[in-house]
DNA sequence: AGTTATCATAGATAAAATCTATTATAACTT
DNA sequence: AAGTTATAATAGATTTTATCTATGATAACT
């Protein structure tokens, strides 16, 4: 195994193409087919399936680059410290559920690397795609809540794929209403009190069990059920439509907007938000950085 | 820069001597020195001092190194992940206070490693020195206290040498006696009652401000005061000579013994354990695992 | 003064990486 | 159905890199 062909492997699997990655490579086709068959000899895996109109990774092959990413990354890091000059792009990517504290911890982290060249994802996704994106390294830290009802499943299927989970903070149920809902002139709300009004929840696709939803009391019956993707469109509708949605509380109004504002729901239950990590292949420096902007976030914001 | 190339400059590291390093890396001398000197000439920089005696690392060269065996450690991950076969040692250095409960998870990661080939540091030793350790990635994980009294001084190290501290838990401050002190009688201590006893603290060798001491309060009068280096030392002449040592109370019959026992002191004070780690580099599996494992411990003893 | 241990240099040799040219194959195009 | 295009694999030549052997230089020992 060398750098090199880590470095060719990632960039066939991110052109999906032996022949472009060549040229974006400066070396001919062959020289970069070879380097990959060496890697797969070695290793004894298959990284891509071949079709005749380029490639395709195998699971294996997207394991295998998860760890070859995060391998080639801090060897940038080395080189960038020693050259001064800044080597590929500082890559970032973050999976998470809808909360606007881990928007808002983004931002700050984009802000301190604004100078450099960068590429930055925020993934806003289904819970179980939050797991996967972690477990397979598409992301390298994941943010999801657990309370009483879901614990037991999601923290098994954290175990069954090699993740930790690290708690943030504690939060009290909270409803998202418009700022003037009728249910707005209440302190705190009862879910006797939400009963008439529209539930909004976020999609969770084919894996839709109850243990993943977004939002606790998920099993609590409703007669209108609103399900949406997108936060901005879950807002939009709290606001059009009087709904109401049920989540942790933290709240920001530069991210959210002045409409929306949030009160206490009269339940006994609790959500522990935290964020889940890869325990086998450690910690980058980037998502320290990130995981000290949650912390000093959410600190001011208690 | 190769891992080849990296592999050598730390094994010639190592080694102390480039034709010994050569004979273990089994290739010749020539060859070595043409690689090390190739790192030099890429990134401008000294690794070795050269003489007739072997080699000595310059401190640009240690840092370099450091950088380098953490790249090494991860691409030694995959290549045991993907071949099966154990490569090299697994290695884990930390440096920290004299806490038993720093000792006590030691012994837990050692336990889970058990069956591999193993390079395990235990640093207990001055406060100094743990920063250093840490900034200098001799260590990559280091445990100390801060208190109001050391905190603006210790932040401003770890600042400057690139480090992040990360609470554990806050502890009230203790005595640590022999169970057969006269102080043993009573239920909690003040500072009057320790006045006849000899005091115990910790060696701090040249930076012995009073900032980087291990213990609270030294800033306080004491007639009788014994300086010593080792734990078990410092146990011994707790018990023969019904001295005290304030600390942060946590304690472990199992390591320390049965003759210590704690009692709290009657100040206003606190301690707050953490750790300390370099936050250019990251965080390793292993370490990571070590930090599980004293979250863990720690929330046991609560 | 001779011996030993050490690292550096020179030039030869071996290994590897890369190149060009070509083949094979499926998917489009006309 | 025949031709065209896009793609990956293979073969063999060529270049580049890594390693080797032999030797030189120098300080520290004996």
């Amino acid at each position: 195994m060398t750098l090199k062909q880590l470095n060719y492997a990632v960039t066939v699997a991110e052109t999906g193409n032996i022949t472009e990655a060549a040229k974006k490579l400066f070396i001919a086709q062959p020289s970069l087919t070879s380097a990959i068959q060496e890697i797969e000899k070695e290793y004894n895996i298959t990284l891509f399936n071949r079709t005749k109109r380029g490639i395709t990774i195998t699971t294996e092959g997207s394991e295998f680059l998860g760890y070859a990413r995060q391998l080639l990354e801090q060897a940038n890091l080395i080189e960038e410290r020693y050259t001064g000059k800044p080597v590929g792009k500082t890559k970032f990517y973050i999976s998470s559920q809808h909360y606007s504290f881990v928007v808002e911890a983004f931002v700050a982290l984009l802000k301190e690397h604004g100078g450099e060249k960068y590429e930055f994802h925020m993934r806003e996704t289904q819970t179980y795609d939050i797991i996967e994106d972690v477990a397979r390294m598409r992301s390298e830290i994941g943010v999801l809540y657990l309370n009483k009802f879901n614990e037991t499943v999601i923290k098994k299927t954290l175990r069954d794929n090699d993740l930790s989970f690290t708690p943030l903070f504690k939060a009290k149920p909270h409803v998202f209403i418009g700022k003037d809902s009728p249910l707005a002139k209440k302190k705190s709300l009862s879910l006797d009190d939400l009963k008439p009004y529209p539930r909004l929840s976020y999609e969770q696709g084919t894996h839709n069990s109850f243990y993943f939803s977004e939002e606790i009391l998920s099993t609590q019956d409703s007669d209108k059920d609103l399900v949406v993707c997108d936060r901005a469109t879950l807002f939009n509708l709290l606001i059009g439509l009087n709904g109401y949605t049920i989540c942790s509380g933290v709240i920001n109004e530069k991210l959210n907007g002045a409409n929306i504002i949030s009160r206490p729901l009269k339940v006994d239950d609790y959500m522990e938000i935290g964020y889940i990590l890869k325990t086998s292949v450690g910690i980058s420096p980037l998502t320290l950085e990130y995981i000290e902007i949650l912390k000093r976030l959410l600190k001011k914001k208690k």
